[in-house]
DNA sequence: TAGGTTTTGCAACTATGTTGCAATAGCTTA
DNA sequence: TAAGCTATTGCAACATAGTTGCAAAACCTA
């Protein structure tokens, strides 16, 4: 019993931090930004966690380490390289989450809808609904479009 | 030339405004509110702009005679009593618009879109525009659809 | 108009986010 | 690898947004 969860919690972890810690350096470099420890730790997070985070979240986790200041201006810098982008949400907190490969610095392609859940609070991605399209009143123009579909999340209803 | 400033500024705003006030008097009292000056006023305001509004906004017009609490206290109340909703923004500040006659107290059916004027900033409720239900993954339950679209607004384009 | 009830203003407080600047850490190149 | 330059960080101070408790004032009912 011990050993079984020494193996799940341990071992596999040591190899998947040396792979996670490698790709949040090449995606740092990628993005032309120098490889600090606050970015790798506020990084690492996102990838960790795997759901969008605020900045609260992520002073509650490396808040000890690095300054409140520093963890603003971090998460701005992810945004402007196209590394996270900002959710609206409809209780006005900002979250951020992990971008797909297609963003860059200064362009965003993230139309997908996010997903809050209203039972456990996580907030989603979800990566595979794009926002449709919709019908302007005359002479109104589109240029983006947000969507937040409130709920209960999968894993949610499948422990209820 | 004075004279047509004074008729067109003065003489049908008279009228109008007496009808606003018996509006709004009956507004209050159907939603079982007490009548108070800073009740009517923030009301009137909403009324005379018709665009949304955010609390900063509603201090720099009414501010000087009302608290900042109590314009808290106003905006919260009429949330509550499904007078006004609440808008969600993509750059994380509240607005507030008036509801239709449908929304009442604890229950709001604001369920269309909002359009934000990246060029005059102004804040419009669509109502036309009803927010498309998608299509959620397995097990996602949606309850609550936000929508809100920016770009740029009818005015702004027509005087372009 | 008197009474009880609701609303308001004030003061103090918390939370959230920003800015300037000096100290530090990271990167480059010799 | 070490020096020097540049980018990043921490700190302090500030700014804005929102909340709470409580006494005074306004409102409603009869
Ligand atoms: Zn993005
Ligand atoms: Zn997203
Ligand atoms: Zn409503
Ligand atoms: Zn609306």
């Amino acid at each position: 019993m011990f050993r079984v969860l020494l193996r799940m919690e341990f071992l596999p972890t040591t190899p998947n931090n040396k792979n996670l810690e490698q790709k949040i350096i090449d995606l740092l470099k990628r993005s032309s930004l120098s490889v600090t420890d606050s970015r790798k730790k506020i990084l690492e997070s996102f990838f960790q966690k795997n759901s969008a985070l605020a900045h609260a979240d992520i002073e509650l986790q490396v808040g000890d380490e690095f300054d409140r200041v520093t963890i603003y201006r971090t998460l701005q810098t992810f945004v402007d390289k196209g590394i996270i982008h900002t959710i609206p949400t409809p209780d006005n907190a900002v979250l951020y989450a992990l971008c797909k490969d297609s963003c860059s610095a200064g362009h965003h392609h993230d139309n997908h809808v996010h997903f809050i859940c209203d039972n456990c609070n996580k907030t989603y991605c979800l990566e595979h609904v794009v926002v449709p399209t919709i019908a302007m009143p005359n002479n109104f123009i589109a240029s983006q479009i947000d969507m937040v579909v409130s709920g209960v999340c999968d894993f949610c209803n499948a422990s209820s």
